[in-house]
DNA sequence: TCCTATGATTGCGC
DNA sequence: GCGCAATCATAGGA
């Protein structure tokens, strides 16, 4: 079978499913029907005879023919058939070969890139990182200047993302719209269907979305560098103020027993300290502050290991413990005695029931601030005092006692060097816990 | 420059 | 998830 009778067959074939054509024209009857149009038939069989032909013939001469066949009455159904005969073979096949899945490599960049705040709305991504360490400087000018500076170059790198972002929709539009442009105007001398444009259109988009990846790729490696030497800075180790080891070292060797202070007294004492309670931010998992949870897990080890070494701090934090307490007791008995004229002890076992009895310190510090009450201080007042008294004496002189270790003896840990839930060791507590006093941490 | 102290990290067990 | 133990890394002093 020759080319022309092929094509006749085929256009038969499209004519007989019944395809509307293009131009409100209906194809010819199929062949071998009674009616057939010898000159319908022979004008197709001229124009596909014009077509076979045009490429043997030079360009100008084409030319003139692809006019003259566009002004040609049969040409659009001729066009419209082609174009179905187009999508029914090799078009089709691609086009179902074209529908990719969503690449999970772009939803990873794009998700990263929304939670660093660098594509989406503006939400200072990242920034959590810069605040914790700006916390964790507690208050220092340097690490808010990091912080700023972190943001500042975050900021360049999400306007550069989206500037380039902007630029590549755009030339991606201005690709599309010339293609488009092209195709249609080919569409008068080839068949080239509407579905095929899309799908053009769809190959365009995504040759631009790949090259969008790589501009999501490079700006996250951006973001990850930056991240890194920000982090890398703040890496560095600093060293904690004087005035937040006090109080850290003042809690912890008040108790000793336990030394774990629970979440609460953690923000506490970071409060107290300037310093951040942990370092685990969820989503910033390898920043690193001066962290409350580090300094207890550091000194609890410590302490473990060379208990002879830290005696000596044990009782310095002992008699600084016992010298607040007297200081308080004393302020209570004035008070109670100022505000009530009657024996305070009413009600009392005779035990220094502080405030909150979970937690000595925090209490102490409560007593510092006012917070304490005078009727609190039950029956044996005046004998704490007498009580603080003796200890702050016995610390003046606890040189002399380190050898024998009547100041201060690890009590708190137990024989496999774990703490155990037994009374705090005497000169660490007895400023504050006399004979039948309850413990100062009671949720040991 | 070395040494010590100390904050941070990591791996493991519970 | 927390704590422990070992270890790393670095600040600060001698």
């Amino acid at each position: 079978m020759d080319e022309q009778a092929r094509i006749m067959q085929a256009l038969g074939g499209v004519s007989l499913a019944g395809h509307s054509i293009q131009g409100g024209m209906a194809l010819p009857p199929p062949h071998g029907h009674d009616g057939i149009d010898d000159g319908r038939k022979q004008d197709i069989g001229d124009i596909l005879h014009q077509i076979m032909t045009i490429t043997d013939q030079s360009l100008d001469e084409a030319q003139a023919k692809k006019h003259g066949l566009n002004c040609h009455r049969m040409k659009p159904a001729l066009f419209s058939v082609l174009c179905e005969i187009k999508e029914k073979t090799g078009l089709s096949i691609r086009g179902a070969q074209e529908e990719d899945p969503p690449d999970p490599q772009l939803m990873r960049l794009d998700n990263m890139l929304l939670a660093e705040g660098v594509s989406g709305p503006e939400k200072g991504g990242g920034s959590a990182a810069a605040a914790a360490a700006a916390a964790a400087s507690g208050g220092a000018s340097d690490n808010s200047i990091e912080h700023s500076d972190y943001r500042a170059k975050l900021t360049q790198i999400r306007q550069i993302y989206h500037t380039e972002l902007e630029k590549y929709e755009q030339a991606c539009n201005e690709f599309t719209t010339h293609v488009m442009n092209l195709l249609r105007e080919q569409s008068r001398t080839r068949p080239i269907s509407p579905k095929e444009i899309e799908r053009m259109v769809g190959i365009i988009h995504r040759k631009f979305s790949s090259i969008q990846m790589q501009l999501k790729q490079s700006t996250c490696e951006a973001v990850m560098i930056l991240r890194s030497r920000f982090l890398d800075a703040r890496r560095k180790r600093r060293n904690f103020s004087k005035q937040a080891t006090e109080i850290l070292n003042e809690y912890f060797y008040s108790h000793l027993s336990n030394p774990y202070p629970s979440e609460e007294a953690k923000e506490e004492l970071a409060k107290k300290c300037s310093i951040t309670v942990s370092q685990v931010d969820p989503h910033e998992r390898c920043v690193v502050g001066l962290t409350v949870s580090n300094w207890f897990g550091n000194k609890r080890i410590r302490y473990k290991k060379n208990i002879g070494k830290f005696q000596e701090e044990a009782n310095l934090y002992a008699a600084k413990t016992a010298v607040t307490a007297a200081h308080a007791v004393a302020a209570a008995v004035q008070n109670s005695q100022t505000n009530s004229p009657t024996t305070p002890n009413s009600g009392s076992s005779g035990s220094f029931n502080l405030p909150n009895s979970g937690d000595m310190f925090l209490s102490m510090q409560s007593l510092n601030g006012d917070s304490y009450q005078g009727a609190q201080v039950g029956a044996n007042v005046q004998s704490q005092v007498d009580t603080l008294r003796h200890v702050i004496s016995q610390t003046a002189g606890y040189s002399e006692a380190l050898g024998g270790n009547t100041m201060y003896s690890p009590h708190g840990l137990d024989a496999n060097g774990g703490w155990h839930d037994t009374t705090t060791p005497s000169a660490v507590i007895s400023p504050t816990e006399g004979p039948g006093s309850v413990h100062s941490d009671t949720s040991n």
